[in-house]
DNA sequence: AACTCGGGGGG
DNA sequence: CCCCCAGAGTT
């Protein structure tokens, strides 16, 4: 038998005899949710994007609620998820789609393929659940079950490897149930053909599969690449005037775009932070100390946040502004109200919690110094 | 082809 | 501490 016919059939059997995670976008027929599940769950684990999905799925029933609703709310509503340009695509694709295509979504996989944010494994997810066309999806799972299962070597994140496996992967989908076959890879992936202890003992793909037969499985997929961390080193000022707090845009093409951040200045090495240390009890910018009358409230200890490619360190000082207001540049004031309205990173919520924390526990709660 | 984009879970 | 996750866009 063909090796790519035998797979396709023991996978078949496997989804629907035994084997089906239960997630609240499976069976799902709106191509509007089907789409948004979608982009929530690029390198995102299922259990991760379950309480986004909900979230969004109340918040925007159907996708012209979703184009209605202000690039701001929306992100606040993705805040936490990462990976943040996502949300930005998924809010201008809603829009062309509710406005300029009148609600119909596409309904071919290149007219998908060409909506922002979507790639190659999305359209073919979205072709196969949301309109029964016969596209293979590949995605993690499907690099780590086929490697293992066909003993390919050919790394996955290379040009060739995504060819490569992309073919194999459409050599084994089942055209006339796609839908089917695509949940059942990835569910088959994720739940007995998984990175680390897979389920080889009772696998019903051992009899055949050449990563067991030659003891390989711990070795595929082979990956190529690997990534650089880049280290850094912040100190972030929450710095408050009254009833309000600076807050700022991160604009730049840098981690966190478009979300907001307090003001803060970076360092060129873990030395230059640590020294900047000893001046926390005043508020620097640029090496230059704010001449304004402030007072330290509190300053937090060093907060550590691991990224895919960054390793970030920081802390944060609470100052209070006792004279005028300034009106630096890039600062917008808002409210307590106002900032809970606005999305944050992880990391910086982390520091208003610490401040805030230092403020009220620590032996900070007294004024420091005066400028 | 190489880089960059988050955050959380698990060994 | 490292790898992985229902990947995609930019350079």
């Amino acid at each position: 038998m063909n090796p790519s016919t035998r797979f396709r059939q023991k996978l078949i059997k496997w989804h629907t005899s035994e084997n089906t995670r239960a997630l609240p976008w499976k069976e799902e027929k709106d191509v509007y949710r089907i789409w948004l599940s979608e982009i929530i769950l690029q390198q995102t684990r299922a259990d991760q994007g379950w309480k986004y999905y909900e979230r969004f799925t109340e918040a925007y029933p159907t996708i012209t609620d979703l184009a209605k609703a202000s690039l701001e709310e929306v992100y606040k509503l993705w805040e936490g998820l990462g990976y943040y340009n996502r949300c930005r695509n998924l809010h201008s694709t809603a829009k062309y789609i509710a406005f300029d295509l009148k609600g119909k979504f596409p309904n071919t996989f290149e007219s998908i393929l060409e909506l922002k944010g979507v790639g190659p494994y999305t359209a073919a997810a979205i072709a196969s659940f949301g309109f029964g066309l016969p596209h293979a999806v590949v995605d993690g799972n499907v690099f780590r079950v086929l490697s293992r299962v066909f003993g390919i070597e050919t790394a996955v994140d290379s040009t060739a490897g995504k060819k490569q496996f992309q073919q194999l992967a459409n050599e084994c989908l089942d055209a006339k149930s796609p839908a089917a076959y695509n949940q059942a890879i990835m569910d088959f992936g994720a739940t007995v053909c998984k990175p680390d202890l897979p389920g080889c003992k009772s696998c019903c793909m051992q009899s055949f599969c050449v990563a067991f037969k030659e003891q390989r499985v711990n070795e595929l997929p082979v990956k190529e690449k690997k990534i650089k961390i880049r280290k850094r080193w912040f100190r972030f000022y929450i710095v408050m005037h009254k009833d309000k707090v600076a807050v700022q845009k991160r604009t730049a093409k840098d981690v966190w775009s478009n979300l907001y951040e307090f003001p803060n200045e970076e360092f060129s090495s873990e030395t230059e932070w640590k020294q900047a240390g000893a001046l926390a009890t005043g508020l620097w910018l640029k090496g230059e100390k704010i001449k304004q009358p402030h007072q330290v409230l509190s300053v937090t200890k060093a907060i550590k946040q691991q990224l895919s490619h960054q390793l970030i360190w920081g802390n944060a000082v609470l100052v209070l502004l006792t004279g005028k207001q300034t009106s630096s540049n890039k600062w917008e004031w808002k409210t307590a109200d106002e900032v809970k309205q606005l999305p944050f990173p992880k990391l910086l919520n982390d520091f208003l919690k610490a401040a805030v924390l230092e403020f009220f526990t620590g032996k900070h709660g007294t004024v420091k110094q005066k400028t």
